[in-house]
RNA sequence: GCGGCCAUAGCUCAAGGGUAGAGCACCUGGUUGUGGCCCAGGAGGUUGUGGGUUCGAGCCCCACUGGUCGCCCCA
């Protein structure tokens, strides 16, 4: 056993995953592109403040998972728990109000939150976060179902599911969990669980998607806080569900999806994948239209989603969907002596900068383990060079699939890989 | 933070309280300069860490660390 382990919740990503991880990072990438969203770069941590107020004082993350530490100028900082917050104070501290709106921004990276460590659930894990800010019609928040959507269908997921739901706006919600749901969730509280009894005290939404299997009766028959929406509110709703529809963008009502984070109004949906098991979720997201204000900016809607890109990548594992492979050096210089060493170093080099890769056997080993490694190494061509060869300015090239093998002159060799590897590849 | 299960070679796993093994993977060979298959050999472990019981602990007990499943919550 190792003396050092990685620390607890964190992994390394090892060459052997990182086909998926490319697959993607890059899938990702070019979805965001073709919605017009830019990457940002946003730092790992922000003054603590940042979080607390974009997050919100009551939520899981701010009260009991987030890194907080002082710096030695006894700043209070905190690694980023999600990236939304730290967009947002970028917009508002760069000015981006100025520029056309919505402003689409996309950022990869490290999140970080001290959880107790579950498969799927890491305490650093990677998100890919989507922000739309600065416009309020329902064709922003589709416009980031669609990219999440595309993202899920580009990668081949099969059993995807969109859970949907309008958790109303300041105007709206309050009065409903006042005067609707609180009092409903009373009138049947001897049917609730312990644990559900304790959320009604403490936040009731969070009642709704409660997992207590005592509790489901009483869950399941709650007045839904979509037939107590404010006419605008109703609206908007209405309206995505439109544009879901007219796309055929498959989802689900569920008007028991209430989420974890304070500055959710209105749209919020989840996507969850088969073979994950408690942690079925692989992204989800929202509008925001009062974070930017909460921040210190001018009143602006926004609307984002994240993506975790570990669970992703277990349940296309869980679900069969095998990467593209990546690419690796198509050619190996096999040699004999140091003269013909010398001269694959250097065939090696004007192959790459024709940009084929190649690689060059390390060592004196013999034929027979160097023509092992080509092997192993994945090339398609192997160069052989002994003194022979060398003696008439020639290298043998052997192709590993089929076996069959030629002489080729030396200064021909990287044209005639050229032609077979690049120019008029053989599939 | 709470509860269950688990921890032996790089990986997957064996080893009735009595000297730690196998398969795969890795390296090297199997006559002069040719891979995959096959054969042979080699290297690789303070049995997660620290205590305890015992003549003797990989095995029994305790604690810690880490993993895993569930709760909580989320990506």
């Amino acid at each position: 056993m190792a003396r050092y382990q990685a620390p607890r919740g964190t992994q390394d990503v090892l060459p052997d995953d990182q086909p998926y991880w490319q697959w993607v990072l890059g899938t990702a990438r070019d979805v965001a592109a073709k919605y017009g969203f830019w990457p940002i770069e946003v730092p790992v941590f922000e003054e603590t403040e940042v979080f607390v107020r974009g997050v919100g004082t009551g939520t899981d993350i701010v009260e009991k998972e987030m890194y907080t530490f002082e710096d030695r100028g006894g700043r209070s900082l905190t690694l980023r728990p999600e990236f939304t917050a730290g967009i947002v104070r970028a917009y508002i501290e760069h000015g981006m109000r100025v520029r056309p709106q919505p402003v689409k921004l996309y950022a990869i990276g490290p999140v970080f939150r001290y959880e107790a460590p579950q498969a799927g659930r890491y305490r650093q894990h990677t998100q890919f976060s989507c922000e739309s800010i600065g416009e309020a019609d329902p064709l922003a928040d589709f416009e980031i179902m669609s990219v999440a959507w595309d993202l899920y269908t580009a990668l081949g997921f099969r059993e995807l599911q969109f859970q949907l739901n309008s958790i109303g706006c300041p105007r709206c919600r309050p009065p409903y969990i006042r005067d609707v749901l609180v009092p409903y969730l009373h009138s049947r509280r001897d049917e609730l669980s312990k644990l559900d009894l304790e959320r009604l005290q403490k936040n009731p939404l969070r009642v709704l998607d409660t997992k207590e299997p005592e509790s489901q009766p009483v869950v399941n028959e709650a007045p839904s806080i979509v037939e107590h929406l404010c006419s605008e509110c109703s609206e908007h709703f209405a309206q995505l569900r439109f544009y879901l529809d007219m796309l055929e963008r498959p989802y689900e009502l569920n008007p028991r999806l209430v989420r974890g984070l304070d500055y959710y109004t209105r749209t919020v949906f989840e996507v969850t994948a088969q073979g994950l098991g408690a942690q079925n979720a692989v992204g989800g997201g929202g509008r925001y239209d009062g974070l930017v204000e909460v921040l210190g900016g001018a009143p602006t809607p926004g609307v984002g989603f994240a993506a975790g890109i570990e669970r992703i990548v277990l349940a296309l594992k869980a679900q069969g969907i095998a990467p593209p492979s990546m690419p690796a050096p198509r050619v190996f210089f096999v040699h004999r002596g140091r003269l013909a060493k010398d001269a694959a170093v250097a065939l090696a080099d004007q192959v790459r900068r024709r940009g084929v890769g190649a690689l060059v056997a390390f060592g004196e080993r013999s034929i027979k383990a160097q023509m092992r490694q080509a092997s192993k190494s994945g090339a398609e061509y192997v160069v052989i060079i002994g003194d022979e060869e060398l003696a008439r300015g020639e290298v043998q090239v052997k192709h590993l699939e089929t076996g069959h093998q030629e002489a080729v002159v030396q200064a021909n060799l990287v044209a005639w890989l050229h032609e077979r590897l690049v120019a008029h590849p053989s599939p």
